[in-house]
RNA sequence: GGAGAGGUGGCUGAGUGGUUUAAGGCGCACGCCUGGAAAGCGUGAGUGGGCUAAUACCCCACCGGGGGUUCGAAUCCCCCCCUCUCCGCCA
């Protein structure tokens, strides 16, 4: 959530931001200062008020103590004229109030100043390229293929466990999967400086408020239910993202300067909905209902969060290159970043049977956007709350990662080469086709 | 799911309608005292909102959350949430 006190005080220069992202967004922010403003004349007219009450109620306390029946009856009824005054004006703010916070909730955060303006993907700026595509000596097979000669997924098994959209690991396949989530964990821990959490997989509607994922994507959610207790509906939502609980971990608290910065990593499957998105139901891996992540969370200064934007990057880019994978770093331009993020890098990794770049990380600085939605402070050194900046990143998603290894490292021969890193995790230096 | 207990400031712990401006204690910060410390004494310190140039005054609200009764609510009434204990079910 923005804070009221810029869109109050700059909103020319809330309004330009706001439409680089070319979504109308800064159509609502006169309506959002018309609401502030009545609210404001409501409340100041109601605690004068309040104020005259409260020295009329204790004058009323005195004249009691002293036995003056009649006239402290006499200021009683003089005085419930203001309390049906006051009621009439607290609701008055309170409705406004509550009107200028759906839309404040709407509003997406400001592209931070370093974002290039631009209206969708093709405007995004390639920041970096590592590695380049392998020399071809054969047509590289998809991974669609190679997972089926290797048995790594059961295609067909999944969907008729669970529908279009969902895969089943198997054998090898699931161990790859494995190996992969450990190797990155491990080297986040241990080389990254991050701490492990393992999060609960099933959050309330704040955690979702909270990281921006709600009111506005509400649809993308699957949302769960106790048994047949429809009233429970909502009240609990399949994670889209360990983002979601882990961003949230620290929310409505006030941490200690000393406590920041706070980094943490975390494992979780990632749920997406994708109400009426195009792609679902096509073949293979890359877009699909359920898949595994490492997720990277920093909580920061806010003088800290740009340095360590950079780094979470970096991090990122670490895991890729371990694995001996092509990839590109590119900067999401105003009009294809996240709502919540102030800025955004994205990377992509090269994938040969796709011929195609797919998308495995996304490390985003929401500065204090989120914070502000979820009321989490810190305690700078002069003793004043500030909201600290979050950052999230993938470290990195799971199946097009998967998808990517075998298609890069995969042989003439049809087998797939494992990179030296992940060898001790997956228990072997290179996946054959099963003998018939 | 059943029964019971509870939720007050950084912590502890009083408070069942009006000098509560939330007592007292512990802890914290600063000062006095001291050669230095401890003890002792003194002072200060919460969150949000409004008004502001102000993180200065002043005002309003906040005792789990939301309603209600009242001139006045931490206190009385209603609804909800959470925690703990025991029982049941369960990996």
């Amino acid at each position: 959530m923005l804070d009221i006190k810029i869109v109050r005080e700059r909103a020319d220069f809330v309004k330009e931001r706001l439409a680089t992202r070319g979504a109308g967004d800064e159509r609502a922010i006169d309506e959002i200062l018309a609401l502030d403003e009545v609210r404001r004349a409501r409340l100041g007219e109601a605690e004068r008020l309040k104020a005259q009450r409260n020295a009329a109620s204790k004058e009323i306390g005195a004249l009691m103590a002293q036995k003056k029946a009649a006239e402290a009856e006499a200021r009683k009824a003089e005085v419930r004229s203001i309390g049906d005054r006051i009621a009439v004006l607290d609701r008055e703010a309170a409705e406004v109030e509550g009107k200028r916070e759906q839309l404040m909730l709407q509003i997406p955060n400001l592209p931070d100043a370093s974002v290039a303006v631009g209206k969708s993907a093709e405007d995004n700026p390639v920041i970096r390229t590592w590695g380049r595509a392998a020399a071809v000596e054969f047509t590289p097979k998809s991974h669609v293929e190679l997972c089926e000669s290797l048995r790594l997924v059961d295609f067909a098994r999944g969907a008729k466990l669970s529908g279009s959209g969902f895969l089943l690991y198997t054998g090898w396949g699931a161990r790859l999967e494995r190996a992969l989530i450990q190797f990155m964990l491990d080297l986040h821990t241990r080389e990254h400086g991050f701490t492990e959490v393992s999060p609960p997989f099933l959050v309330s509607e704040h955690c979702m408020v909270g990281v921006g994922q709600f009111p506005k994507f509400r649809d993308q959610a699957y949302a769960a239910r106790e048994g047949l207790d429809d009233s429970s509906l909502g009240k609990l939502f399949l994670v889209p993202t360990a983002e979601a609980p882990v961003a949230n971990i620290h929310r409505e608290e006030i941490l200690p300067e000393s406590q920041l910065p706070i980094r943490y990593v975390a494992y979780s499957p990632c749920f997406r909905a994708e109400a009426g998105a195009a792609g679902v139901g096509t073949r293979g891996m890359i877009r699909v209902h359920q898949f595994d992540k490492v997720e990277l969370i920093k909580i920061v200064k806010p003088e800290d969060g740009y340095a360590e934007l950079e780094a979470m990057v970096g991090n990122a880019e670490r895991i890729l290159q371990m694995l001996g994978l092509h990839y590109r770093v590119i900067g999401l331009c105003t009009g294809d970043m996240g709502f919540a993020s102030a800025k955004t890098y994205d990377i992509e990794l090269w994938a040969p049977g796709q011929g195609s770049w797919l998308e495995v990380s996304s490390c985003s600085n929401c500065e204090d956007f989120q914070a502000r939605r979820m009321n989490l402070r810190y305690k700078d050194a002069e003793g004043h709350n500030r909201f600290p900046h979050i950052l999230n990143g993938s470290g990195t998603a799971l199946a097009r990662l998967f998808v990517t290894l075998l298609e890069t490292h995969q042989q003439a021969d049809g087998s797939v080469l494992i990179p030296e890193p992940l060898r001790p995790y997956l228990g072997t230096d290179r996946l054959v086709p099963p003998t018939p």
